[in-house]
DNA sequence: CGCTCTATTGATAAACCTCAAATACAGTGG
DNA sequence: CCACTGTATTTGAGGTTTATCAATAGAGCG
């Protein structure tokens, strides 16, 4: 469980732990500012990559849309995070349509931008190459999930995922700080709101989760563990 | 499809462009090299990450085994191509197994002299960031492809994936430059030996395939296309 | 209170896996 | 060169999982 969602206390975001808070305010100044209501497109696949972005409130959703209309969910990008790097060292296309969960505003900067802050503080780049192997091995372990593991066993896997990335503890058990709707998990896991529906229902019965609107709260953790190993 | 199999042709894999043929001998010569068997095991998920490797000759296959056993092909590192970049980073673990598929040689590096060389060479840095994005964008490909995509289609694709990284032109058709065995390719697509089987079977009455041994010849590309869009 | 959007639940069907058995194939040693 | 052995592939039958579709219930909102 992540305590700290992703983002230093102090305000500064990982990619940038080696600048001065001020520096770091002197750099988010130089970027582009923009609000984008729940719901809308801030990039889409296929356009141009020609800026990267900060996520300083709120979240996007990265997702591919195939050939017959569906659409499948690569990640999420929180508070704290940025996206589209791949703008940072070539020029080249978006691969994924990003969109604004609820209502979210970034900062955006162009590629020469951010290649001058990189020259400038070389600890990026790598911060950069951390972030995007932790990504890397993220979906690595999400490929093998969807290869070998039935619905039900990846929907448990998912929880936990997000109680490791965005969850928080409560009176009642751990709340999963992203609201997320049947149909943006089945998304996300590669199934349909249906079976999650079916699922969910079944383990709220059983008393392992329970769900205020789009919040979800694992309410009894170790259920959902064994059952993700299938012990 | 990628005449140069991956790698340049004066021998200088891309990571390394800015060397010199010189000091990239030389530096090659401050490695260690290692000799693998077909078959046998380079690293395993959950070694200590304690080295890098480039392919000198050879190919490898990076998998991951759930705990049920099955094995997940993540991905294929061939001649010229490095691996394992996350120990240049960080001190962790290896993700994922690495087996050699034919008798390989690779070179191995600490992570203290590949610090060395990211050091005199910022570009290198880059050059794998490049990679990894790279690698990133391939498994979401294949991520949104096993969400949304039925077997047969998966199986297409997979094949002008193949015919594009390491297909080469011959009178008969485009020859797979890798050989993969039903079960190799099962393991890469998350699907059972049998179905490919029954799908390449088809396929080869059809006269879009042939096989000899364990090389795959693509006699009708434009059928496979048609069939991997859905046309 | 009606409207819209989301979630639930049931019935049915399709896709694909599992297992078994037969066949083809490659390599080996006589 | 041939028989032998082990491995890879093919093919079939049957069962399971999960998607699809339809219909209902519930929640939030003006």
């Amino acid at each position: 469980m992540n305590n700290k969602d992703s983002q230093g206390d102090a305000g500064i975001p990982d990619v940038f732990k080696e600048l001065s808070e001020q520096e770091l305010d002197e750099f988010i100044g130089s970027g582009r500012q923009n609000a984008v209501k729940s719901g809308n497109v801030l990039f889409v696949q296929g356009d141009p990559a020609d800026r990267c972005y900060l996520v300083k409130q709120g979240r996007l959703k990265l997702s591919r849309v195939n050939e017959d209309g569906k659409e499948v969910t690569i990640r999420y990008i929180s508070k704290g995070e940025i996206t589209a790097v791949i703008t940072v060292i070539k020029k080249s296309e978006y691969s994924v349509t990003a969109r604004a969960m609820e209502d979210t505003l970034v900062v955006a900067w162009e590629q020469s931008v951010f290649l001058k802050l990189m020259k400038r503080f070389p600890g990026i780049t790598v911060n950069i190459l951390t972030m995007v192997l932790t990504r890397l091995d993220d979906l690595q372990d999400r490929y093998s999930e969807l290869c070998t593991e039935q619905v039900e066993q990846r929907i448990a896997l998912t929880l936990l995922r997000f109680i490791r990335t965005s969850g928080t503890r409560r009176s009642d058990g751990i709340c999963i700080n992203i609201p997320l709707s049947r149909q943006d998990l089945a998304e996300y896991i590669g199934t349909t709101l249906f079976t999650v529906s079916r699922t969910l229902s079944d383990w709220k019965k059983r008393g392992w989760i329970k769900s205020e609107q789009k919040r979800l709260i694992i309410t009894d953790p170790h259920a959902v563990v064994s059952f993700a190993e299938k012990i």
